[in-house]
Parts: structure tokens; C-alpha cells; sequence
DNA sequence: AAAAGCTCCAACCGCCCATAT
DNA sequence: CATATGGGCGGTTGGAGCTTT
């Protein structure tokens, strides 16, 4: 059943390339060019996985790249680039010749996010940290009780800025987390029911939305209602879908402080979302969903992805047609 | 001088989707 | 249709080299 084996994984060799072995493969290539990898290791005379044969040229042997430092040019390239789609290093590897996304990936991890953080910018959001505070607290309303928020005065107060940073990014990791149990592992669409069950499950148990986030109910920085089997979501404006992931989940919210959103990288970020064809998009929802409020966060995303198409014609063009 | 800590990046890991069998 | 691989991808890691203590 099946292909054969490309290899035995357990016999071949790992870690480091040779002179040697790099000299194989370049002849190889040079002679037969690139094919099936999975046939190179025998053809060329390695004792090396087809993949790590692949990985091997692809990141180092190509005549093509650059080993030299990354130009300004390119660094702004990649910083505007991550900011419009994220931590999609393919593709913003496409837009520098020479250069492959583990370079990319390599470069942004130790230079670039330390460089924003430095200069006062979250490299997730690529917005200015003192922003992203004055959001968090129009968002959360900063109550003074609970402990993560008074550790977030007490960080704002004495200027540690690292720990307001590492509080935030908690957030919006518990939140992207809770958020990632209501993805369909296949559609990668919301599992709008779930969530609703989880929600009703949490206030039968005495949960309020306004639980820690040590506890394991997500919060979502919108205030909805849920009844069995239906969820009521009730954003203030289409323009709050990031709020969804990237909220605060230690309290409750009102949803008319909610700060102007801007198009969520993260949801940008997701390749199905950029992937899918319009229509699609909105037929895969549960039909369970579709109520008023629901259809105006759908509508959100799709406005936003418009209006991202409309600011960035030549980038997101191109990935839609890459897809 | 040497131990500890830090930086960098090549290589690996594990997942996904398309495709071959 | 079921199963396994190929290729692509993003995330993570190991270790060499450098810096600091």
C-alpha cells in the first residue's frame, strides 16, 4: 500500500554537511538538475534523507542566494512585509532574490523582533507598545482588582517595560490558544456551536466572563451571550474581529470603549484565509451563526480583507494569486 | 584564564496538502 | 478508497563562536 520508502531513517546520516557531501550534491545537480529528491542521496552517493538533500541546497548550495549581510532595503522589506501578512516567510522571501525563507525567518527571529522591541514596536502587531496599552486599557478598562491587571500597573507604574510586554503577549497567547480549541482542524473555520456550548458550560458552572486567566474558559473581549446551541456576538463594529483573538482575557468588556482595530495580522497570517476563495469563505460558516451580529463579523473580515486589498494591491494580489 | 551567558544560523521536526500507488 | 510519500512550510533546536563576568 502505499510509495515506497524514500529512505531509511534510521541509517542515514544527519547534522552537519561536508565539503564533500555539498560537492556531491552540486554535481548532481549540475549534471542531472533538480528532480525527485528523494532519488539524489543514491544517485549522488550520500547517505543522506532526500529531504535533507532538498533543505540542503534549498537554504545553502543554491547558486542563486546571497550569503552576504541584509541590506536595509531588505530588512524594510521584510518589516513591512511581516507587518501586512505575518510570519509567512515564503512569501515574503519571494520579494528578496537570493535570500530563502529560512534567512528570512533566521533574521527577523534575531535581529529584527529585538530591533522593534528595542525601539519601543511589538513585533506581533507592529504597533507601538505605549498604543497597544492605551488599547489594552480602553479594551480591558483596566479594573484595579485581579492580579494580572495589577501586575500590569505595576509594570505600566515602575516602567517595566518587560514585563508589560511579556503580560501582553501572555494574553494574547492564552487567548490565540483558547482560540485555536474552536478551529475545525480541517475547514480552520470557528467553531461557532463549541464555543457556545463551552460558554453555556462555563456559566451553568458558575464561570462568569469575567474569570482569570488561569482558569480555562475563554474570554472573549466581546461581550456576547450565549444560549444553548446559539451564540449571540454582538461587536460594536465590523472593524473588531482582531478583539476576537488578540483580546484581553482576564475581564469583561464594554464593547463601547472597543478601540478602532486595524486589520489583524494574525488572521492575515492564517494561509487558509488568504487561500480560500471569497465565496467559500462564507459558505464553510456554520449555518448556526448567522445571526445579525454574527453576518457583521464575517462582514468585518471581509471588509477588512477588501479594504487590505485595496491598500496593498501589489502584495496580497499576489498572494491571492499564489494560492 | 575559564566559566557562564549570549548570539546566530544551519539543520531538524512535525505538520499540511497534493499526489502516487 | 486507503495509505504512504514528496514537497513546502513555519517553528524549534543544537552547537559553534563570541562576549561578559
Amino acid at each position: 500500500m502505499g510509495r515506497p520508502p524514500c529512505c531509511n531513517k534510521a541509517n542515514v546520516k544527519r547534522g552537519p554537511w561536508t565539503a564533500e557531501e555539498d560537492a556531491k550534491i552540486l554535481a548532481y545537480v549540475a549534471s542531472n538538475g533538480i528532480g525527485n529528491w528523494t532519488l539524489v542521496p543514491q544517485k549522488a552517493g550520500l547517505n543522506r534523507c532526500g529531504k535533507s538533500c532538498r533543505l540542503r541546497w534549498t537554504n545553502y548550495l543554491r547558486p542563486d542566494l546571497k550569503h552576504d549581510n541584509f541590506t536595509p532595503e531588505e530588512e524594510e522589506c521584510i518589516l513591512e512585509h511581516h507587518r501586512t501578512i505575518g510570519s509567512r516567510w515564503s512569501l515574503i522571501a519571494k520579494h528578496l532574490p537570493g535570500r530563502t525563507d529560512n534567512d528570512v525567518k533566521n533574521y527577523w527571529n534575531t535581529k529584527l523582533k529585538k530591533k522593534l522591541t528595542k525601539m519601543g514596536i511589538d513585533p506581533l502587531t507592529h504597533k507601538p507598545f505605549s498604543q497597544l496599552v492605551t488599547e489594552y486599557g480602553m479594551i480591558s478598562g483596566l479594573p484595579s482588582t485581579g492580579n494580572k491587571n495589577a501586575l500590569l500597573h505595576t509594570s505600566l507604574a515602575n516602567a517595566e517595560p518587560y514585563l508589560l510586554i511579556k503580560e501582553i503577549s501572555r494574553a494574547k497567547a492564552i487567548n490565540t490558544q483558547m482560540m485555536g480549541k474552536f478551529l475545525d482542524p480541517f475547514s480552520r473555520n470557528l467553531q461557532w456551536n463549541a464555543m457556545a456550548q463551552f460558554q453555556v458550560m462555563n456559566q451553568e458552572n458558575g464561570s462568569s466572563s469575567t474569570s482569570s486567566a488561569s482558569s480555562s474558559s475563554f474570554v472573549s473581549p466581546l461581550s456576547y451571550s450565549c444560549e444553548r446551541s446559539q451564540i449571540q456576538i454582538a461587536p460594536s463594529s465590523p472593524s473588531e474581529c482582531n478583539e476576537y483573538i488578540l483580546g484581553d482575557p482576564f475581564s469583561s468588556v464594554d464593547t463601547g470603549q472597543m478601540s478602532e482595530c486595524r486589520t489583524p495580522a494574525i488572521l492575515l497570517s492564517n494561509k487558509d484565509s488568504v487561500s480560500r476563495p471569497e465565496n467559500e469563505k462564507i459558505t464553510q460558516l456554520p449555518a448556526k451563526h448567522s445571526t445579525a451580529a454574527a453576518d457583521s463579523f464575517v462582514d468585518g473580515i471581509l471588509a477588512h480583507d477588501n479594504q487590505m486589498r485595496l491598500d496593498f494591491p501589489n502584495i496580497l494580489d499576489e498572494y491571492y494569486d499564489d494560492y
